[in-house]
DNA sequence: CGGGCAATTGAAATACATCAAGGCGTGTGG
DNA sequence: CCACACGCCTTGATGTATTTCAATTGCCCG
């Protein structure tokens, strides 16, 4: 049921991409060394690593078609790691289709998350450096994601004054998150919190698609939400209830409607 | 008093580097278009910046003497700013010498210190593609400062893949520590976070110390400990205290004694 | 000497966590 | 196909960590 729940959004990019694609509940290898090219056409043109691999590579449309970096196309369950803690590894992921999670682990079990990771994300930017990052990326839905080779990106991306230029900007952009993220949990109360992520992700969602509408897919389980926000399931529970009672926000088959965005702004701004 | 109190570490880096300064109320430039070699003997060998900007540059010492990056060194007193949160600079800062705070702050007066700067750290990284963080940069005790043309800077850093290597290593570090700051602001309680806090100054102070003492400056209010761990003054005055009276630690004149490093450490990693 | 910031302390308020029970939907095995 | 277990959500009662409020002290600085 999580599988079909990625929804309008991911299936979408997803059949774009690799077209039918039976789920394959061992990671493994669909396409091997496919150029990037080959997989991106128009819903990729709103995927931020479309910027960077793809658009941002040559000018001309005939060029675009051949792209000197390859990959290999996984697909995964849900609830599955796409990347352990501790593993180090040669290569860099980009989702394709699907909800993910990167979270840091007490061992006492307590975790944060630290960003939803949606179809053009690059799981873990910093990888590209330091392989191993302490992240731990998980699967929400299903996911189909790319795995590129991280010398060979590398090589392209430091090899380009534009890329890398590219490249850092979305550095900047993790960074700022993390630190409004940092703001948020330490300053904030919980509908503050809560209110504002699901903000943030409609933002996300809607920056993935052509058209904005007020009712998008949402995959996240309300312990999601808590290990998000810093909280209980528990309590957001109550606080989710007290939003949909104020008619603010309606949640309901994995889906979340915004019913009345100025008022949710306004508790994500409290004061 | 708090400008004399930035202490041994800070006022020892000061004077090697720029010989005796009077404190100087208004930002004024003291050296212009000084390379940076002149200012860099002993003490910036345990500065980051220093294998930034200075000892990547050559490896003959004698090469090491001159440095192509023109910087200006400013002096400013306890509670100033540094760095705008609107302001768009053109220049990099970087510590020479006391204590700084980046922090972000909501209209309504709350804030989140995200990182607190000393001898050597660059002032936002990101700034260096992006001129503006957001970030508020405030001097906790005097300060001074260089500033690098970003233009210069980002030159130099991208021309040289070495030193780009190095920079994005600064970069991942300083993502990380975002990351680990969202994970104890959201998952840990009051005694862990002050106690981390702690014990990540004392780490960072003696970085940049060649001898490891228990003993260390710490010019800190209660206030920058709460603000920098999503706490109230009050709520980190009575955990202090009772740090203090579980002989763990010892605070006084303007300086933190740590007695017993292990029994702090367990309070850290509670569990 | 007086004013203001910093720290301490105690009492009361509140936000959030924990505990516990019940309902609902979904997948599973008989 | 049903019974059942299990995960997820909800809700109420209770507990606790942290905040807020307030009063007091010490200290530095003008």
């Amino acid at each position: 049921m999580l599988g079909s729940s990625t929804g309008a959004l991911a299936g979408h990019m997803a059949d774009t991409m690799i077209g039918s694609t039976t789920a394959q509940p061992t990671e493994e290898p669909k396409v091997a060394a496919t150029m990037c090219a080959v997989s991106c056409d128009t819903a990729c043109s709103l995927c931020p690593a479309y910027n960077l691999l793809c658009g941002g590579l040559s000018k001309s449309a005939s060029e675009q078609q051949s792209l000197p970096v390859a990959s290999t196309l996984h697909t995964i369950p849900a609830r599955r790691l796409i990347l352990h803690p501790k593993e180090w590894s040669e290569f860099v992921p980009i989702v394709c289709s699907g909800w993910a999670m990167s979270s840091i682990a007490l061992p006492d079990g307590r975790r944060q998350i630290i960003s939803f990771l949606l179809p053009g994300d690059v799981v873990s930017i910093g990888s590209l450096i330091a392989p191993l990052s302490g992240h731990t990326v998980e699967a929400i839905t299903e996911v189909t994601y790319r795995k590129f080779k991280r010398d060979e990106l590398k090589e392209l991306l430091f090899g380009r004054s534009d890329l890398l230029e590219r490249l850092f900007k979305l550095w900047n952009e993790a960074k700022s998150r993390a630190d409004q993220l940092a703001l948020d949990l330490g300053r904030r109360r919980a509908d503050e919190r809560i209110a504002r992520l699901i903000l943030r992700l409609s933002e996300k969602v809607a920056r993935r698609s052509t058209v904005r509408t007020q009712t998008f897919d949402f995959p996240l389980r309300q312990r999601h939400i808590a290990d998000a926000t810093g909280l209980t399931p528990v309590h957001v529970s109550k606080i989710l209830g007290e939003l949909q009672r104020a008619g603010m926000i309606e949640i309901g088959g994995r889906t979340l409607t915004i019913l009345n965005a100025a008022e949710l702004q306004r508790v994500a701004d409290w004061r």
